[in-house]
DNA sequence: CACTCCTCGTTACTTTTTTCACAAGAATGA
DNA sequence: TCATTCTTGTGAAAAAAGTAACGAGGAGTG
């Protein structure tokens, strides 16, 4: 039921998670089937965008119908690569770290903080959260063994070039950045930033010149 | 030397911040002047794509010299809004919370936490973080005699759609959502949703399907 | 002052993304 | 069986955004 996916553009690859929670959302309730009109109204996008996003990667509906709740959940996890429980590394214990560490449903987007690296040595060697530190001396080996391939990045701004680029040479594929740093890494590392102050920026100028158009 | 401000595209807004980081930069180093070249380096994207964003608020730059920074970054935040502080309501102190009330760097993008409110009787009345904690019922008070227009919004996710709608009634306007729930809110209210676990699974496709192109 | 060099702002063009509308397909009920 | 009623998937048109190229206009130089 796949298609042989020609280049989905990106805005729709970055709905599929928001229609993914929506899924589950019904999957909860116990629905069966939906319809485009639905699961987009959960989603907060057009009908018709819903099923041109969809439409790149295969044909899950049927006419008359609607979309078998399990199915398309099971397909688009599939497609995001959610399907099974992603290990995560988390570089960087301090307050976000540890918040973060917190955070179960985490896990019910498919990813599992795995372990921790962290330079302080109060924190190196002790269980944290639930999750065991590491020194970054060690972050190659995590990597490697236990075929890590995500990494959340939560160190202080004067650390977070020399850190990302001890996780780009350890091999991981992509990281999460809450540093208000610009990392230049190689086109091979994903590197997906997360600015709370920027967001706030953002929402600053929708609010002070926009009036009341919403995000 | 500002524009009538046309009708900026949103992508031009959201790039607006990270311009204003790079300029913070190149104060801190000294620089008097810029060239788009230059700046656009440090953004991270194209020369021609700067100058085509900030020409859609005016013309800040004189051909043959460049941009001044200092003026520019002025400009950019009278723009964006963030030319004074702005008090934000952090709603929920739990472990998000507390991470983001001792989050410092904040301040420097424009924002302060002024306040925050919690159901527990554990955290209402105490200074958490340097954040003083008010009941729930505080909200509206708070909103109005502080003349707070964004929140913070860190809730356990069951919490969140009350939250929010007593925010919205509160008069605030914009919401910074860390919830993985989306909120249905009116027009007035600007909503930013900030989740990590729909980044995480973006850039999970990015790795598993693109093989190696960069977000 | 004339000449050269450099960099902005803008326009024309290309690519990407969204919207719209409709034909084809499947279930339901008479 | 056949008509009716939904709802999907898709192609074409429209809108939005990004790219590249160029002309105008200062700044520096001799
Ligand atoms: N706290 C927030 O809400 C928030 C919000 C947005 C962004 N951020 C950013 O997230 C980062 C972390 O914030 P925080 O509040 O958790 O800071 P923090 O100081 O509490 O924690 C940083 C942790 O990183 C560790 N560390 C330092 N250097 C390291 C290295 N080279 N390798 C591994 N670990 C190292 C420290 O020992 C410490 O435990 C900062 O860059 C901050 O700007 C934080
Ligand atoms: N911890 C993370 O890293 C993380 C990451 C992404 C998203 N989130 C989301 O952020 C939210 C908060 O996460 P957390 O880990 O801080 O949870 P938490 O349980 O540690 O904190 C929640 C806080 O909100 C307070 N609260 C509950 N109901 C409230 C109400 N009606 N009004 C005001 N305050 C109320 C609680 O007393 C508590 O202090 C959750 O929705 C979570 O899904 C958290």
């Amino acid at each position: 039921m796949r298609k042989a996916c020609e280049n989905p553009p990106k805005p729709t690859v970055e709905r599929l998670p928001i229609y993914r929670r929506a899924l589950e959302i019904l999957l909860d309730e116990g629905c069966e089937y939906t319809s485009s009109c639905e699961l987009a109204e959960l989603a907060g996008v057009t009908a018709s965008r819903l099923r041109k996003d969809l439409s790149f990667f295969g044909r899950f509906g049927t006419a008359g119908m609607g979309y078998p709740v399990r199915e398309l959940l099971d397909a688009v996890n599939s497609i995001l690569g959610t399907d099974r429980l992603r290990d995560v590394l988390l570089v960087g214990m301090g307050n976000l770290g540890r918040a973060i560490a917190n955070h179960a449903p985490l896990r019910k987007c498919g990813f599992r903080i795995a372990a921790a690296v962290d330079v302080s040595p109060a924190k190196v060697g002790r269980v944290i959260c639930g999750v065991r530190c590491y020194p970054p001396s060690e972050t190659a080996r995590l990597v490697r063994e236990g075929g890590i391939e995500f990494a959340l990045l939560t160190v202080p701004p004067g650390a977070a070039r020399e850190a990302a680029e001890r996780l780009a040479e350890a091999g991981i594929k992509a990281i999460l950045n809450f540093t208000p740093v610009h990392l230049r890494l190689p086109r091979s590392v994903v590197v997906e930033e997360v600015d709370f102050g920027i967001l706030l920026q953002k929402v600053a100028f929708a609010v002070t010149q926009g009036g009341g158009e919403n995000a």
